[in-house]
DNA sequence: TTGCTCCTCACGTCACGTGAGGTGGC
DNA sequence: TTGCTCCTCACGTCACGTGAGGTGGC
C-alpha cells in the first residue's frame, strides 16, 4: 500500500483510528478501496502534524467548517513552533559568530573599528543596575534575568553589559549601567561610528589592564574616547569550561574628530 | 533555581548529564555556584533542540570548534524541520482556499473569470498519462503517484487534472493529459488569461453534464473556448465524507477575441 | 521442508511531568 | 501533630519502529 506503513495502520487500528473493514480467516486485514480514500485523509492531516486523535474527533463531525476550524487550530501551532525554530536559528547564529570572532581575535592588539550597517549588532536594554551594597554583579545580573523574564526576553542570547560614559567604565568596569541581551530581532541597537576595541581573558567582569591600556593606547593616538561602552563575551560559559578562560570583547566609543584609523 | 524544573534536574542527574556536586545527609541535591554555570550552558544547547546525549558527549571534549560543528550540525536540522513546517503551512492554507471557495461556489453558475498576479496558481505537471486499456483513471494516477515519489513531489497537495485542448476535455473529461499537483512552489502556472468556469459535484473523473453545458454556453454567448483545460477539486476526499459530494472547478481557455466579461 | 507474508505482544524512543508514598527537620 | 521541601520509584506521553515468536497457505 502507497503512503504509510503496516506498524502504522495497525496502530492505527489499535487506536480506533482507523480499522480494516474486514479479517480474513487468516486473521489478515483487508481493506477496501473506499478505504483507500479515507486513509488519504488520514494521511494527509497526520503529515500536516495534526494529532491522530484530532484527527479521530473529527471523524464523527466531518464538515469542511470543521475542517477549516482544524486547520486554523493547526497553522497557529505551526506558527508558533516556526518562531521558536527561527529564534533557534538566530541564537545559534550569534553564537558561531562570537566564537569566530573569538578565535580570530589578537587578544593583545588594540585597534580602531567601525561600526555600520554591514556589521549592525542589535540588543536589547535591561533596566538600570543599582550596585549599591552589592560585590561583584550577581545580584543586579539575576534582577536583569528577572526583569528579562516579565519582558518575554530570551535569555539564551549571550548577554553583555553597557556603560553610559567611558568614565563610569574606567570607574567601574565590572559593573556595567545595564545588562543587554545581544539578541538580533532586539529593537536597540550599537549606534555607527568608531569605536576603539580592545579584548581581555578572564572571568565575568574582571578586565585586568585593559582599561587602563585603551586609556593610554588612546592618549598616545589622539584618540578622544567619548560616548557609551559595549562589553559582549565572544566565548562565554557556553563555549569555554574554564571561567578564567573567557574573552570579552570591549567596544569604547570615539568622537568623530578622532584621528582617522587609517593612521593607526 | 531559575531556568530549570526539579524534575529535570533528577533527569539530568539519572542520566549522567548533569549531577549534584554533593548530597546532603538528607539525600538532598547540592549544587556549588559553579555548577550553575555548568547548567546554565546545559540549558542554552538544550534550548536550541539539541538532544541530551549531544550533549553529554562534548562535555568530554568541549572546545570551541566542536561547539562550532555542533552548531552547525544543529543549524542544517532546523533548515530541514523548519522546510517541512513551511511545506505544511503552505498545504493547509492551499486546502482553506479550496475550501473557502467550495463553500462560495455558485453549483449552477457558469461564468469567466480571469487569471492574473492576483490569483496566481502554481502547479507541477506529472507525465503524459496513457489510458489504453485501462478502465477509469486509476492505473494512470497511480503511475502519477509513482513518478511523484521518485520526483519528491508532495503529494498532500490537492491534486488535479489537466487537458492540452478542449476537444480532449469535451471527449474524455475524466481522462487528463497529465496529473498536476497544486503546490504552490511548483515551476509552472495556470497561464494568465480568461477561462469559462464551470462547477460539478460528483465522483472523480465524472462531470455529468457540465462539458456540454459549458459548450453551449460557449456557443450562445459568442465565447471561443481555446487552449487548455484545467480541473480541480475544491472539495475532496480531506474535506468530504462522501466520494458523491466532492466538488470539481473546470476552467476552460478562452481566446482573447471572445466577448468581454463585463457583458456577461 | 523451505520461503513468504501476515499476525500478536512487548519493548524502546525522548525529555521530562505527574502522582503515590516516604523522610527529615522545623 | 501539621506543613514544608525534598527524595525515590513507576507510569504516561506520541506515533510508531523493531524484534521475538508464531501461523497459514503455496
Amino acid at each position: 500500500m502507497a503512503g504509510t506503513s503496516q506498524s502504522a495502520l495497525r496502530y492505527y487500528d489499535k487506536i480506533g483510528l482507523f480499522s480494516p473493514a474486514a479479517r480474513g480467516a487468516n486473521n489478515y486485514r483487508y481493506y477496501t478501496p473506499l478505504q483507500l480514500i479515507t486513509l488519504k485523509f488520514i494521511i494527509v492531516l497526520a503529515d500536516l502534524g495534526i494529532p491522530l486523535t484530532k484527527i479521530k474527533e473529527l471523524n464523527s463531525h466531518r464538515t469542511p467548517i470543521n475542517i477549516i476550524k482544524l486547520l486554523l487550530w493547526q497553522e497557529s501551532r505551526l506558527d508558533r513552533e516556526m518562531h521558536r525554530l527561527r529564534t533557534a536559528y538566530s541564537i545559534i547564529h550569534k553564537y558561531r559568530d562570537n566564537i569566530q570572532n573569538g578565535l580570530f581575535a589578537n587578544e593583545e592588539d588594540i585597534c580602531v573599528e567601525v561600526a555600520d550597517d554591514s556589521n549592525e549588532c542589535r540588543v536589547i536594554f535591561g533596566p538600570e543596575n543599582d550596585f549599591r551594597g552589592s560585590v561583584g554583579f550577581y545580584a543586579p545580573f539575576i534582577r536583569f534575568c528577572e526583569s528579562a523574564k516579565r519582558n518575554r526576553i530570551n535569555l539564551n542570547y549571550p548577554v553583555g553589559g553597557y556603560h553610559r560614559s567611558v568614565k563610569a567604565f574606567l570607574n567601574a568596569p565590572g559593573q556595567p549601567d545595564r545588562f543587554i541581551s545581544l539578541d538580533p530581532m532586539g529593537d536597540a541597537k550599537i549606534p555607527d561610528g568608531r569605536y576603539l576595541v580592545g579584548y581581555v581573558r578572564g572571568y565575568y567582569g574582571e578586565f585586568g589592564d585593559l582599561p587602563q591600556r585603551m586609556a593610554s593606547y588612546a592618549e598616545k593616538h589622539n584618540l578622544e574616547l567619548k560616548g557609551a561602552v559595549y562589553v559582549t563575551y565572544l566565548l562565554d560559559e557556553v563555549t569555554m569550561t574554564k571561567p578564567d578562560m573567557y574573552l570579552a570583547k570591549v567596544a569604547v566609543g570615539l568622537s568623530r574628530q578622532s584621528m582617522a584609523s587609517e593612521n593607526i
